[in-house]
DNA sequence: CGGCAAGTTGAGCCAGGTCAACTCCGGTGG
DNA sequence: CCACCGGAGTTGACCTGGCTCAACTTGCCG
């Protein structure tokens, strides 16, 4: 059985993570599927072109990070999702609605499925049919929590949020406490509907505070994780951005 | 055929909107889901229990307006987002994860389909299924929408993108012009992440600069759609908040 | 090593949050 | 039928969180 599957497919995001929709497959449906996909790779910035997505409008994240982003007409633009390793992206409607350019965060590695095999199988298959069903509306409630996030916390509330929702996106990697952020601080501005700046005073509060502990751009760890919870669950800390900075700032001046 | 329908069908927002989920259906499979399914009403500011959500996981509005709403430890509250007649709402994961609470914003009435034969319709329909998950991936770009609203628009900015997006949501209703709010101000704040004086101050430079009347707290008329599409996609209104009220508030003190 | 892009720090300002007073309206009871 | 009440909405005045702009530092790539 095993022998059958084929080799692409053992490394495979889709075959080990996304709740191991494609393990769920048998093997003439895997081979099938994996004949008539492709993987692409793209580079940081490079935007998926509509005929791109028009001819493979379903397709897998194998590696990196994809944004889909909004533009203002006035040039403000806004990362409305991300997508990372395993999730599987369905632009089959984007024909019909705004939904933005797909853009790459980072070298990207994505594999594209074909429509047709890709129903048929959800067609037969009630198991795949009830992962990809599972992993569809788990996105909606990602982004129905996104939007929460955005509409009533404060900057640093949005940035504790922030880290527990990439602490909880990629269970394997991060030991808990280590989490990696997979994007710059600009578009994690961005995606949190802030300024840079802001994003790096908001850091700077939670060093401070003995909260977390920034090893790395891409790479913190997490310290006092009750504390961070109440923060980002909008226990409203008395110490604002304000609050933070500028009696701080104050201290080393006059140190 | 028609006389096989049963009759409630006949007047269910599934099988009349919804893109027609119900009308893709034999008479035979029509049948078998209303035989199991049931409908409930809902007084406004009712939470539908999480109970009934575990016993009956997957509804359809018939009419009225349903919120989901989040909650922040100090008491801060977002409407997350609206569910209008047609809407299909699967909280088959509500458990996994903490989605929020459902709360009627209006007197509302839903019926509660079957998970088993809902999910074996979905099983040997594909029409059925491709406009249920068309219907769901819709829900998930809306609330993408919505997220990006959030992020980086201005208060104008958010409440014109707010029409639009009622507008669109019950094409049959407005005749283009005339729009009906299905919320409160105070609703309408908690889901646009304002303030209700804010929301109330918006309403007022709209109507100021004759973009929009008001005629009743929840119908309004648009009479320059240009106009309004200008401050929704952000073509930074040079009358903001402030330069909007306080010279008018200036005037009028004067006068 | 030089040049550019990303990130950080600082200072000032303004959009919108906050609080308080008032109006409006639907329901209730006398 | 009117007096009263309470909750929603509106208006005004003030205040502040975070945006803006500018200067600086850091890190990356050739």
């Amino acid at each position: 059985m095993s022998d059958q599957t084929p080799e692409d497919c053992k490394i495979c995001a889709l075959f080990c993570d996304s709740s191991n929709f494609c393990a769920t497959l048998s093997p003439p449906e895997l081979v099938s599927l994996s004949a008539k996909s492709q993987t692409t790779t793209f580079k940081r910035g490079q935007t998926i072109h509509d005929d791109l997505i028009a001819r493979w409008p379903i397709f897998v994240i194998e590696s990196g990070v994809m944004s889909l982003q909004h533009l203002l007409n006035d040039g403000r633009k806004t990362i409305a999702a991300f997508y990372t390793r395993g999730d599987v992206v369905d632009m089959r409607n984007s024909s019909n609605r705004k939904v933005g350019h797909l853009v790459a965060l980072s070298k990207l590695k994505v594999c594209k499925l074909s429509p047709r095999i890709f129903e048929s199988i959800v067609h037969s298959n009630p198991r795949a049919r009830s992962v990809i069903w599972d992993s569809l509306r788990d996105q909606s409630f990602r982004a129905i929590d996104h939007s929460s996030d955005l509409a009533k916390k404060q900057a640093l509330e949005k940035l504790a949020s922030f880290i527990f929702e990439c602490s909880h996106r990629n269970p394997g990697k991060s030991k808990k406490d280590r989490v990696e952020i997979p994007a710059r601080r600009l578009d994690l501005a961005e995606y949190l509907g802030m300024q840079p700046e802001t994003v790096s005073r908001c850091y700077k509060i939670l060093e401070d505070q003995k909260i977390i502990k920034v090893s790395d751009l891409s790479l913190i760890h997490i310290l006092d994780t009750p504390a961070l919870r109440q923060i980002a669950n909008g226990a409203r800390a008395e110490q604002t951005i304000t609050a933070g900075t500028r009696p701080n700032l104050k201290m080393r001046s006059a140190g």
